[in-house]
RNA sequence: GGGCGAGUAACUCAGUUGGUUAGAGUGCAUCCCUUACAAGGAUGAAGUCGGGGGUUCGAGUCCCUCCUCGCCCA
């Protein structure tokens, strides 16, 4: 409950040094700290996103941390104990690349540590410094630390009601233990497991890529038409159509469609390779288009997934000359074995995959292979995401986790989790429908990379140094987090790394959704203190954008799945972007975005706020200075009424509110309250402030102006008390209905007359009987003086003028309600006589209106 | 190519199970210094609800189709 006293009203309020002001108290009185005496029933937990740290603050920031907000401070009101931890992203490859170019170093894992190392002095990107990996790691370390600090100081500033005591980082100590952890509960119950496999490949960063990180782009190339000759009449030709020549040398097959008549005579038999002479089948398989190309293929290990598809079920040999940095390999194949293809292959050799297409695309020619010239076409291409380099699929050992999408059951399961969560908007189930059902493959999870959470396994070394997969060596839970490149397996010393009769380390790291996906799980200290984790999962809310559905909130449902058998949390509310003017998607590029802290400065953090949350959830939004103009006039506005009213009245209660005007718009009033609480339950918070928004444009300028007079009290017989009180409580019932939106302008006013804070009250209730009133009533006076306004504005004369007297008409009803509302009308619009005249035909209230002649 | 969403006033957006004359804010125009507020207020003009067809007594809303934009997937 509130505790009331005496108004201090500034002179001039002012939204000015607001922010700085509450923020700090906030943060003395720790406000939003979670107190964890209260059940589960009891609690509200967000599953925050953390923001990758090394990435720049962006108005996308602000938008969806409002969203977010403003339900974590509705549900504080409700009564709930909310668990609003914040997480930083700094894990991977996003803070790999910007110490990379920060610092100017590269990471070289064969470097030894020199704990004496300092950066360089002048960083030079061009020419990065090599350091060992944990030199490298302590760097990523460092920096990250220093954009925490901006992106806090953001948040505070925001007004973000976060418990900045429960702070984690995906790269932390306890994010490395949880990961590990739940990664070892995956090994132990056979859902991770490692495979050798063909594997989407970067060149540039040399590592694989999973299926969530790949995207198509659009790209030129060529399309080359090659003939091989059937073993049985090298005579003849048959042509196929590649973009990639300069894989000819790793052909292990061709394929045609089993229903094609121009190639079923071919089937079962062999065709030797233009230049290469190495004889492969032909051979049947659905998947071959007759419409693409000349409709039969040529399968090389490894093109594009359908060579993988088809190598896979038709159970051909891996031939493979493209290596993990991109370019043909230096040896020479065994499979190519006449001199002149041993030759020719030499010419290619060592170079990169664009040098060797164009090498094979001039020898083709001039052994007569190639028919005619390339014809340019534009097609498809998978990248990472993160990659500028077209994808090689190269055959390496992987760790992969179950995800259903080798696995129809699990899928299934998975399927039906989705159905299970409650999503905001609720068409975005579908993007995740879409994914689960469009999985090709399991989730590999391994990363050739440096900054990361290593995958905690050993292996043994035979007597020959090579190392037995299939016998992985697992360190005790109580150890974790283990780095099994500086820490030593059990049963092991560590003059035995390497050797023969040893062991070695896994290198790889995890991918960052391996961890990421565990956000429950690290903010809610699953298996560290679970004391916690009972009151807090599984959470109710995950906040998050559109575009991360396939991994972050599928990858957090697969782990949640196998290791809760449940969600990871109730509801899932997803935002949208921001668009700039022209309604594209904002970016840097650009150059018109506006960084978020100018933003906040300028326009004040509530006016901000304002425009975040009139975004509804799920639904891109344009960036629009104006809508924070606006904000910032209903922020000042509040701060005037909230003074108008305390000047008048320090105190009031239903009861006394007797006057039925007045009864009116608390009944309007509680409209409101109702249909926003409806809004807010369905975390539609953008329509809660739109309809308190509403009511409060009334309010100030109708009510207000209605009741001003009879509230001051200077004219006898008046209902002075009822006016009064009907104020003091509206005013009580918005500031709180404001609240979660605009937190540091509701604070402001409530502080000058209360010794608590708002952020504590409770949201506002409506009970049955609370107000007999008929918002008919106030609905009618706002007509008859608007009719008022409009006559005086007609004659150019101030509101202010005196009206000798005004003849309403309208139906019974309506004039029933004017009469009701009668002295303040005439108060109002400063009006002398007033009559009225029924007439039952009227299909709308009109106003005569004679102006005193002054 | 498949899926999802969007298209309503010059701009940004509401519009509930189909139901009176489609709403708000911004901007614009005109006016008003009024003791909560000039960083304000009052009043007003402004829409072929993307196009076409259909269902219905009645369609911004439901169905079909086409166009444009965005995103997800291939």
């Amino acid at each position: 409950m509130s505790t009331p006293r005496a108004p201090q009203i500034p002179e001039k309020p002012s939204l000015d040094g607001i922010e700085a002001k509450w923020s700090a108290i906030w943060n003395e009185t720790g406000m939003y700290n979670f107190d964890r005496t209260k059940t589960r029933d009891q609690v509200f937990s967000i599953d925050t996103p953390p923001p990758t740290v090394s990435g720049s603050l962006h108005v996308g920031h602000v938008f969806s941390y409002t969203h977010t907000d403003c339900i974590a401070r509705y549900k504080r009101m409700r009564g709930f104990e909310v668990f609003y931890p914040m997480g930083w992203d700094d894990n991977g490859l996003p803070t790999e690349r910007r110490v990379q170019n920060y610092f100017g170093v590269r990471c070289d894992p064969s470097l030894p540590y020199d704990p004496t190392y300092l950066p360089p002095a002048q960083p030079d990107p061009k020419k990065q410094a090599p350091i060992s990996r944990r030199n490298f790691i302590e760097l990523c370390e460092k920096l990250t630390v220093e954009d925490e600090v901006v992106f806090e100081d953001l948040w505070r500033r925001m007004g973000l009601s976060i418990d900045w005591n429960q702070t984690y980082q995906t790269i932390d100590r306890n994010a490395q233990r949880t990961s590990q952890l739940a990664f070892l509960r995956n090994l132990a119950r056979g859902e991770a497991y490692q495979s050798e496999a063909p594997t989407l490949w970067d060149v540039t960063f040399r590592t694989a890529v999973a299926q969530a990180e790949l995207e198509d782009r659009e790209r030129p190339g060529a399309s080359h038409r090659i003939g091989f000759s059937p073993s049985a009449s090298p005579g003849e030709k048959v042509f196929i159509e590649t973009t990639r020549p300069e894989l000819l040398a790793a052909c292990v097959a061709l394929v045609a469609h089993p229903d094609d008549p121009r190639y079923q005579p071919l089937f079962g038999t062999n065709v030797i390779t233009p230049v290469f002479g190495v004889e492969v089948p032909v051979m049947a398989h659905t998947l071959a288009d007759p419409e693409k190309g000349s409709g039969i293929a040529m399968v090389c290990t490894f093109g594009d997934l359908a060579d993988v598809t088809w190598w896979r079920e038709l159970q051909l040999p891996t031939r493979p000359i493209i290596g993990w940095d991109g370019r043909v390999t230096g040896e020479i194949p065994g499979w190519i074995t006449s001199k002149s293809g041993r030759d020719r292959f030499a010419a290619i050799a060592g170079t990169t995959s664009f040098t060797a297409k164009a090498t094979m695309v001039e020898v083709l020619r001039e052994s007569g292979d190639l028919v005619g010239e390339p014809q340019p076409i534009t097609h498809p291409v998978k990248f990472f995401e993160k990659g500028d380099k077209p994808l090689e699929i190269v055959t390496t050992r992987q760790w992969y986790l179950t995800n259903g999408g080798r696995n129809p059951q699990l899928r299934e399961e998975l399927l039906a989790r989705g159905r299970e969560l409650k999503w905001h908007p609720a068409h975005m189930l579908v993007r995740y429908e879409n994914w689960v059902e469009g999985l090709n493959g399991d989730w590999l999870v391994s990363r050739q990379r440096f900054f990361g959470v290593p995958i905690p396994v050993w292996y043994p070394l035979d007597a020959q140094g090579n190392p037995d997969y299939e016998s992985v060596i697992t360190p005790s839970e109580e150890s974790l987090p283990i780095d099994p490149s500086s820490d030593c397996p059990p049963g092991f010393t560590e003059d035995q790394r390497n050797q023969p009769g040893g062991f070695m380390g896994d290198p790889d790291v995890m991918d960052t959704w391996a961890t990421s996906s565990l956000t429950p799980h690290i903010a809610g200290g699953w298996e560290r203190d679970n004391d916690l984790f009972e009151r807090v999962f599984p959470m109710d809310m995950r906040p998050q954008a559109h575009e991360i559905i396939r991994t972050w909130l599928f990858s957090s449902v697969v782990r949640s799945d196998l290791e809760n058998h449940e969600l990871p949390w109730a509801h899932a509310a997803i935002s949208g972007w921001i668009l700039d003017p022209d309604r594209k998607k904002m970016s840097k590029s650009k150059g018109n975005v506006v960084t978020p802290m100018e933003m906040l400065n300028e326009y004040s953090s509530d006016a901000v706020r304002y425009w975040a949350a009139s975004g509804r959830p799920g639904t891109d939004t344009a960036f629009d200075v104006g809508q924070m103009k606006v904000g910032r006039r209903l922020a000042i506005k509040i701060l005037n009424a909230t003074k108008f009213v305390l000047t008048i009245s320090d105190s009031g209660d239903i009861e006394q509110v007797t006057d039925p005007l007045d009864q009116a718009m608390l009944a309007r009033l509680a409209e409101t309250v109702k249909s926003a609480t409806t809004a807010f339950e369905d975390f539609n918070y953008a329509k809660a402030l739109d309809i308190a928004e509403s009511f409060f444009w009334e309010f100030t300028d109708d009510y207000v102006e209605l009741v001003k007079e009879r509230a001051y009290g200077e004219n006898d017989g008046m209902n002075t008390l009822s006016a009064r009180s009907a104020l003091y409580v509206a005013l009580t019932t918005q500031l709180r209905l404001f609240a979660p939106f605009l937190p540091f302008t509701t604070e402001e006013t409530w502080s000058w007359f209360n010794e608590d804070s708002v952020h504590s009250q409770e949201w506002p209730e409506v009970h049955s009987g609370d107000s007999p009133g008929n918002p008919q009533i106030l609905a009618n006076a706002q007509t008859a003086l608007g009719l008022v306004r409009k006559a005086k504005s007609e004659a150019k004369v101030s509101m202010r003028a005196e009206v000798q007297k005004v003849v309403f008409t309208g139906i019974e009803t309506v004039i029933a309600d004017l009469l009701i509302a009668q002295s303040d009308l005439q108060a109002a619009g400063s009006i002398q006589e007033f009559e009225t005249v029924v007439d039952p035909k009227a299909t709308e209230l009109r106003a005569e209106v004679i102006l005193a002649a002054d």
